[in-house]
This record gives structure tokens, sequence and C-alpha cells, in this order.
DNA sequence: CCGGGCTCGATGATATACGATTTCGTACAT
DNA sequence: ATGTACGAAATCGTATATCATCGAGCCCGG
């Protein structure tokens, strides 16, 4: 048999994916940051080859952007970005929260409701970061249970690509918050009395667009 | 200055990438086949390197599967897989429906229509793959110009998969054909009366649902 | 006669090497 | 002073070479 301990035998390649991915969610590396192929492949003690292909794989993700004989960088999120990534978030998050609720115990319910509360508790001294990284906790509760997983692979894709904000929309609207943390409450409710799936869908994706509107109005405080 | 008419340099990588896209599209490489690296490279009288870069591409892509240190190959379809890509289908290509109406001009839907006139036409002596391919240049037409690129990305490689299925749904179903075109010209009647967007959404969605359920209703009669 | 372990061939994974392209600095001319 | 042209350094793209791993068949023992 193997050894158990060392049973690992991640490739390089994989080495290179988790590593890189780290570090862009980390925030080590920043939008618009170069990443350079020997440079990384040093770090790692590897030799190119398995570097290119994760930058590859990152750039599948839309985490990093890529140009031929130039190289690649963490993708830059501008506002357009933004927009439609939240766009495709509330489609895709919809459907997935409406195809999982049929499949949620009561203890999920439990468990987001208490990670809900968790959220209401910190309202007080607001950390938006916290209060992002509970957010995504909240929702992965309502959605990876949805048993179509291309759905669950493009939920997962959208969050990533939004994690790259290295400030969270709820930096520039902390009053959302309060809305937001009731919208979760309302959806765990119309969970628990199993209503109507369609319901369910477009109150979810009602709930990212109104966060999504809220930012753009911060932004363009214009007319309205 | 360069050549203009070589102007084009397409990388050894992208031509692998098109050159395995397109037999597995054609069915000369159907799921299932085995990708082999130096085969591929022999073909194309490149190294290996840049076809191990393609095949990973279509990986992402979920055209092909792959094994470490074992290969890759062709992607399977069994009908788990085609349910999900319907559903998936179903939900990404009737929000790119939906948000692509407002800006398709006359011109657009006049286009989709002749398109569905063809269709309507080949029902006489019907032929499944050609009235696939139609099928698919109406839905593009009426999907093309949704403005968020990411939306049509998704509804792109759904209809990338289904293109795995040596034999199109309507060859099981071909009295949903007749169906379809039908709900084809509801489809544009909602866009030109400017309806509801949600409205249209969900035509769309049960459009694509609608087959996806007579598929499944001919491979198993058995209740309902 | 069957089953388990071992060896070998095929193939994938990674390293190294080299040529091609881009980028950036610098010097020169206007 | 500014713009342009040239050139060097950095970096990418791909080929070739080597190592690691998997799967299949063979050999041997029960």
């Amino acid at each position: 048999m193997a050894q158990p301990l060392t049973a690992k035998a991640p490739s390089k390649s994989e080495r290179a994916y988790r590593h890189i991915a780290q570090r862009i969610n980390d925030g080590r590396y920043t939008p618009g940051y170069r990443l350079v192929l020997g440079q990384i492949a040093q770090e790692l003690d590897v030799s190119v080859v398995p570097v290119r292909e994760a930058i590859r794989r990152l750039e599948a993700e839309g985490l990093v952007t890529f140009e031929h004989n130039v190289g690649a960088q963490v993708a830059l999120v501008h506002e357009g970005e933004y927009v439609i990534t939240m766009q495709t978030l509330s489609i895709v998050e919809g459907a997935a929260t409406a195809m999982a609720a049929p499949h949620l115990t009561s203890d999920d319910i439990a468990r987001a409701r208490a990670i809900n509360a968790e959220m209401i508790a910190t309202l007080d001294h607001f950390d938006p970061v916290r209060f992002t990284q509970l957010n995504l906790d909240f929702h992965s509760v309502l959605f990876e249970h949805c048993p179509n997983p291309h759905i669950v692979d493009l939920v997962h894709r959208g969050w990533g690509r939004l994690k790259l904000l290295r400030e969270s929309t709820f930096s520039f609207v902390p009053d959302r918050a309060k809305g937001s943390v009731e919208e979760h409450e309302h959806l765990l409710r119309l969970i628990e009395q199993h209503a109507d799936p369609l319901e369910l869908e477009l109150a979810a994706r009602r709930h990212r667009t109104t966060t999504m509107d809220a930012y753009l109005a911060s932004r363009h405080p214009s007319n309205d």
C-alpha cells in the first residue's frame, strides 16, 4: 500500500493551480497583477509547463485574462464586469436556490438561520469583509444542495469572480446589509413553507440584483 | 508590415483546439473516443505540448473528460448528463433570450421567422439533423444579442454539449418538432409585442424543458 | 485451473532548451 | 523637447528529452 500520510499525489499543475488561486483569493495577487510564468515556476520549484497549464485553467474560469505572447494577469473587474457577473449570478444562483430548496433539511435551514443571526450580530460594529464571508456561507447552504452540478459550478464561478474585488460590495453600501439579512429571513420562510419554486427563484434573484442596484446607485448618485 | 493575407498567426494550441473541437462536433470523435496526445500531435505535426493545452481547454468546457495519468476522452453524455445540460440550458438560454429581446431589430425577427419557416417546410420529409441545426440557428438569432457576454457564453457551452449527442433529440421524438415550431412563433410574437420580460423568459425556458420532457417520456414510457 | 504479483509497453507528466515575440529603454534626429 | 527608431532584455511558445505511471499480459505458485 502507498504511504498513508503521503498518500496524496497532487500533480504539479494542481499544486500550481491551488497556489495561484489561493493568492488571488486572499488578495496577494490583486487584479491587474502580472502572472509571470518563470517567476511562479521558481517559487514553486517546478518548471513552467505545469504553471502554464494552471494559468490556462484559471483563464477558463475567468479569474485571469491572457494575451498571446504577452502573458497573463489577474482579471480586472471594472464596473461593467461587476454588473455582468452579478447579473449572471442572480440568474444561476436564483435557479440553484429554487432547485435546492426541496432537498434542504430542517437542519440545513437552522444552520442558515444561525449564520444569518451572526450576520445580524455584526451589524453593530460592521465589518464588510466578515459580513461578505458570512453572506457567502449563508447562500452556500441554500444552493449547495442543488441537484444540478453544472449550475452549482456556475454559482461557484460567479462567487469566485466577485472575490476578485478587493473591497466587498458592502464596503460601498453598508446600509444595504440590514435589508440583506431581512431578505435572507424571507428566503428561509419561503423555503420552510414550501413556496412555489418560481417565487423562491425570483426572490433569490431579486435579492442579488437589489444589492447590485444599491451598489450602482452609490456610485452614480446622479439621477433617480 | 506583415503579410496582409497571411496576417493570421493562430498559435499551435489554437490550431489543435479547433482541430479537435471540429472533429468532436462533426462526429469523427464520438463520445468515449480516447484522445491520445502523441497521436493527435503527429496528425497536426506539432509537439504534444500545444495539444495538451487544447485538451485542457476542451475539458474546461466540458467537451472532454480527463483523468490524471490516464488521459482524455470525449465526454460521454448519458441520460443524466443530458437532462442536466438541458436544465441548465433552459435557465441560461431563457434568461439570455429575455435579455436580448429589447435589442432585436425587426430585421432580426424576420430572419428568425424565415428560419422557422424553413423548419416548418422540412416537417414533411423530416430530417432530424437538419432540423436541429436550424433549431440552433433560430435560437441563436434570439439570444446572440444578449448584452451579457457571460450568459451568451454559457448558452454556447450548453449547445456545445448537446452536439455531442450523435443523434439529435428530435430523432427520438419527431412528433415534438411540430409543437416546437409553434412555440417558436409564440416566442416571436412575445418579442414583437414587447411582452413582459419574465413572461418571455419563462416561455423560452418552458420551450426547452418541454422538449426534454418529451425525450424522457419517449425513453421511459412507463408511467405518466 | 485459477489467482496474484511482476514485467513491459504505451502514454502521460514534467524538465530543459531554444527560437520567436513583445516590451521597454535609450539615443538620435527633427 | 518630443517623437521615432533601434536594440537589448524579458517573457512567451514550442520542440525535444526524460521520468513516472498505468494497464495488460505473462509467469509462477497454489
